[in-house]
DNA sequence: CTCCTATCCTGCGAGC
DNA sequence: TGCTCGCAGGATAGGA
C-alpha cells in the first residue's frame, strides 16, 4: 500500500499508541513473508517502547534491546486492538502490557519484519538514498544521480538508492507537477527541471502527509482511520480523464513494468 | 556497471 | 451468478 506519506502516517499513529506502552510478548503465526522472519522475536522484541522511527518506507519500533524493523510491502498493515480477533493474514501479534494487541497483517506477504539488535546495522537500510524531505535532498543531489543515465526518469526517482519513499503514485504526481514526461531519459532532464522536480517531490509528499496519506484499497492508519489525499490525485489512475490544467485526455502506458499516467500536453520537459 | 524483465503472493474488479 | 483474466501502492534476482 504504502509510500512515504502512508508509512509516515502509520509511524505517527504508532507513536501515539505505543510510546509509553510496553510489549510483553510477540507471537509469529506465519513467518514466510518476503523472507523468513527471525525465530527469536518473542524473546527479544519486548520491553517498553522507546520511540517509533521511519527510514524510507521502513518502520522501526525502538525497544531496550534493539529495534523491530518492518516494511509494509504492498499490502501490509499494523492494527491496534483491545482484543485480538484473528483475521486472515494476521502474521504477527504483539501483546502489550495493558492487554491490548498490535497485529501485523499482510495478504500478499511482500512485507518484512526483522530484528536489529542495538549497536548493529541492517543490510536493509544500508543502501538507501537520501530522505526526500531532508535538506540533504537538493536539485544538485538529484542532478548528480541522474547525470548520464539512459533510463527513464520515472523509474529512477522510484529507485530507493536515488531518493527513498517515492513509489508509483507519488512519482507520477511529482512528474506531472514538474511538467516532466515520465519517459524522459534521466540524463536529459535539464538542471532547472531537476530543481523543480525536487521541489515538487517535497511538496507532494508533504501535502500527502498533512492529509493523512492516501487511502487506496485497504490502507488504514494504525487506529483504523483513512487518509484523504487520494481525492487530490492529478494523474494517478486517471487515464482518459481530462488534465486538471489543460483538459487534454491523460495518457497511460507501462514504464519499468508499472502503469504510468501523464498529460501529453503539459509534460514535455 | 546499467538497464530491463520476471517474479514473489493474494484479492478484487471488469468482462464475458 | 460464477468464472477467468489482468492488474495492484514494492523490491530484488538474474539476464542481456
Amino acid at each position: 500500500m504504502p509510500e512515504l506519506p502512508e508509512v509516515e502516517t502509520v509511524r505517527r499513529g504508532l507513536e501515539r499508541l505505543l510510546v509509553g506502552a510496553a510489549i510483553t510478548g510477540v507471537t509469529c503465526r506465519r513467518r514466510d513473508l518476503r523472507r523468513p522472519m527471525p525465530r527469536n522475536l518473542g524473546g527479544v522484541a519486548i520491553g517498553p517502547v522507546l520511540g517509533i522511527r521511519r527510514r524510507a518506507k521502513y518502520l522501526l519500533i525502538d525497544l531496550p534491546g534493539g529495534s523491530l524493523l518492518s516494511h509494509l510491502g504492498m499490502t501490509g498493515t499494523w492494527r491496534h486492538a483491545a482484543e485480538f480477533v484473528p483475521r486472515a493474514h494476521d502474521h504477527v501479534v504483539c501483546q502489550l502490557a495493558d492487554g491490548s494487541h498490535l497485529v501485523f497483517n499482510d495478504p500478499r506477504r511482500f512485507g518484512l519484519l526483522d530484528w536489529i539488535p542495538t549497536g548493529q546495522t541492517s543490510d536493509d537500510l544500508a543502501q538507501l538514498g537520501p530522505e526526500p524531505l531532508d535538506g540533504g535532498f537538493t536539485g544538485e543531489v538529484l542532478r548528480q544521480a541522474l547525470a548520464g543515465r539512459k533510463q527513464a526518469v520515472k523509474p529512477m526517482i522510484m529507485d530507493q538508492r536515488v531518493v527513498v519513499g517515492v513509489g508509483n503514485i507519488y512519482a507520477q504526481e511529482a512528474l506531472f507537477r514538474a511538467r516532466i514526461a515520465p519517459s524522459k531519459l534521466a540524463g536529459r532532464v535539464s538542471p532547472e527541471r531537476c530543481d523543480t522536480l525536487v521541489t515538487e517531490i517535497k511538496a507532494v509528499l508533504s501535502e500527502a502527509i498533512a492529509a493523512g496519506g492516501s487511502t487506496i484499497s485497504d490502507f488504514r492508519q494504525a487506529g483504523g482511520e483513512s487518509g484523504y489525499f487520494q481525492t487530490r490525485f492529478a494523474v494517478y489512475d486517471r487515464a482518459g480523464q481530462p488534465c486538471t490544467i489543460c483538459r487534454a485526455p491523460l495518457r497511460h502506458g507501462q514504464l519499468g513494468g508499472r502503469t504510468t499516467c501523464w498529460c501529453p500536453r503539459c509534460q514535455r520537459g
